[in-house]
DNA sequence: TGCACTTTTTGATTTATATCAAAAAATGAG
DNA sequence: CTCATTTTTTGATATAAATCAAAAAGTGCA
């Protein structure tokens, strides 16, 4: 049973009570989507969080008319419109599977009201969001002070599966490169 | 009496219970500090949050033997070493007073310590570290799409006195820039 | 008040990566 | 399978900003 396996993972973020668990558990559905589709749409109200199970997706937002990949999610990576869910405007992200996937989801509404019941899930909201803040200044400085190969090669370390089930073009945006750099650099291994 | 405003602050992120107030009241601090004191060293564990009183504060950490400024702290602003803080790790960022100042410290670990107690304390450490992450999203975009000329304008349109109080190579780090550059952007405003 | 030291300015050169352009390869729908 | 469309590769050129260098201006201490 899934859903067990993923309130584990949030029991090792920070304890929960069972009383908790019971109510996470009761706002969670697992949903298997066909590869290519958009799970999340720009300019509409952010409503979910998305968590994968099985397959791969992309968030991405758009910027000069370029599409522009934020984040990869692999299994067991929380994906959403994160800056839209937690200021409430219209999303600037778009979420899309890339590969037919299972996911996770949840209301983030849900969520929210479950803060007020729950001390210790208001804490493992912290504790997420925290964590985002702490890769998001990661990548802050990768992108200040590492070259395009650094970067590049930093991926190629971490995440080589994502060069091959991932488009190019998408890998380039996500490492703040254009497609004919990247190109090069993988041409020169 | 200052606290009492600080105090006031918070409450427009998210009320606090008069326990919760009063809790924390007992464990914030106001210090005068002349100017060029470093409050935060580098290398040593994070210990402190700052709220600027009054004065002027520079974050900033080192890469490859050169300051980067990570942010100005004027008042209202809080400043600490906040991926320490997180991650417990001892300090990558130092903290100095740019002009004789006064700030509210206090101790993070009585923060977290409040947590516990204090359900509407952790929503309020939930909501700032979200600010926190929405405003570090802002930077990597102006990083990242900005040119060098748009983020000095930027600056000058949001606080047009750094320039004035803060020494030319320590804005030209906090903008990502070389100090030559600021200058010569400068020159022609 | 003068002198060492630091910061800022100005100029010349280099460089990484974007942009523009077009060919080659891959993909997918009918 | 075939053709249209999209993606990737390859090449030539442009450019913003870094780097290197040295002069000028500013700062503070003795």
């Amino acid at each position: 049973m899934p859903v067990q396996t993923l309130l584990q993972h949030f029991n090792t973020i920070t304890p929960l009570s069972l009383a908790a668990q019971a109510a996470l558990k009761q706002c969670l559905y697992l949903e298997r989507y066909p590869k290519k589709t958009m799970i999340q749409q720009q300019h509409r109200p952010a409503q979910h969080i998305f968590i994968v199970h099985t397959g791969l997706v992309r968030s991405f937002y758009t910027h000069n008319d370029k599409e522009i990949t934020a984040s990869f999610g692999t299994p067991g990576c929380m994906v959403c419109a994160m800056s839209s869910l937690l200021s409430y405007e219209p999303a600037t992200y778009s979420i899309e599977t890339l590969e037919e996937s299972e996911l996770f989801y949840m209301e983030f509404a849900a969520m929210e009201a479950l803060y007020d019941a729950h001390h210790d899930l208001e804490r493992l909201g912290r504790m997420m969001i925290t964590q985002y803040y702490l890769d998001q200044e990661k990548e802050l400085k990768a992108i200040r002070f590492q070259s395009s190969e650094q970067r590049y090669q930093t991926l190629l370390n971490l995440q080589p599966e994502l060069l091959q089930r991932a488009p190019l073009g998408h890998v380039a945006s996500y490492l703040g490169i254009t497609p004919e750099t990247l190109s090069r650099l993988r041409a020169r291994y």
